[in-house]
DNA sequence: ATCCTACTATGACAAGCGTCATTGTACGCC
DNA sequence: GGCGTACAATGACGCTTGTCATAGTAGGAT
């Protein structure tokens, strides 16, 4: 879900791509309601004339996109998790926390998760993302309850909330602190989800 | 640190008192970017007029006292558990997971912690607002790690921000959701501060 | 009655926002 | 050549925001 990325590098995105891009950090930095499509535009490299051509739909798609792309980062990111040698419940939860203090670290906590600063910065409730961001999370959700169940995990979903529920929070917690200790102690907890997992 | 009260009732408060809980109420459900000072008078029934003589440190004066009063109530609820019958670290756990699932349902999911919101929702960095957010959070870890304490935990410091990573986590996931279902399923987690008390 | 302080009302200000209409440029297709 | 679609630049609009200056009112003290 964190999609830190490099803006310059990689495979040249189309400017289309830049703004979704550049709107989905600036909603995991200072919120959507603080996001403004001007600087959105800046920080994509994007010419403000085309906005309107690409996104018709105005802030309220732009941001919308940015939540979707948010969560297939995250749902690609737990499959590629799973993909890796060896992998348990507890490991998917170890992998999540590390990622997660990686991307604190790297951005001097400036950045948390964008589902969550969706959550609460809703705005005066006319903004419309309610519905794109439960579905960015349901994403995510569904990414690890399909992980934990392929790992042998029964009542994979509450399990899958569970491990997000410890994730969010923690994130919260050392942001404020602008410490990393909050997601590294709760590693313990992932022994419970490998003994979630049936033997 | 949820707060709901009633506006109305209770020992009369002062015009000052009124826009401080109303602005934490504002915090709650809009974050503090959308939180406007127009809407804050609004709902405490205040004077406008008065706005600049009470708070001549203007909205982020506002905002930081809200921030405070609500990291004091916090306080004072935990105190409040820890004064009840029969005390334990996994009882105070869950009697914060029941606090909110409460509030959460009052309100309709549209309110959740003011601290989570600051955090997520930091405006432009000019809000000012960082300190007085980290203040809030510190009061409040400073409650449950010193309730831990007395409930004879060791570490109590980690254990209570794993506390608090827990509650903040499902909050948010149970806002998102409209269910108090991430809530809930924590209720396991118990045993796990219950084991953390020497006995 | 006078004065000082606490409080309130009113109106204006600059700045930023999202939105939109208009015009202009580029490029591929026929 | 001409044409039509895709993209870009510009400037303005209405709105809301926080802030501020100014004036006005109440009430107790002297």
């Amino acid at each position: 879900m964190s999609g830190e990325h490099s803006t310059s590098a990689g495979p040249q995105r189309t400017p289309r791509e830049r703004v979704v891009y550049a709107a989905a950090q600036q909603l995991r930095s200072v919120g959507p309601t603080a996001a403004s499509l001007r600087a959105i535009v800046r920080d994509a490299h994007a010419p403000w004339g085309s906005l309107r051509h690409y996104f018709p739909g105005g802030k309220q798609q732009i941001l919308s996109e940015a939540l979707a792309w948010s969560g297939e980062y995250a749902a690609a990111d737990v499959a590629a998790y799973l993909g890796s040698a060896d992998p348990t419940p507890g490991g998917l939860f170890v992998h999540l926390l590390e990622v997660w203090a990686r991307d604190l670290e790297r951005c001097d906590f400036e950045r948390g998760c964008p589902v969550a600063a969706t959550t609460l910065d809703p705005g005066d409730g006319t903004t419309g993302l309610g519905e794109a961001n439960r579905a960015a999370l349901e994403r995510w959700l569904a990414a690890i309850g399909g992980a934990l169940s392929t790992l042998g995990v029964r009542d994979a979903g509450p399990e899958a909330r569970r491990m997000l529920s410890l994730l969010e929070g923690a994130i919260i917690v050392s942001r404020v602190q602008g410490s990393t200790a909050a997601l590294s102690e709760l590693r313990g907890f992932a022994a419970h989800f490998d003994a979630a997992a049936q033997r």
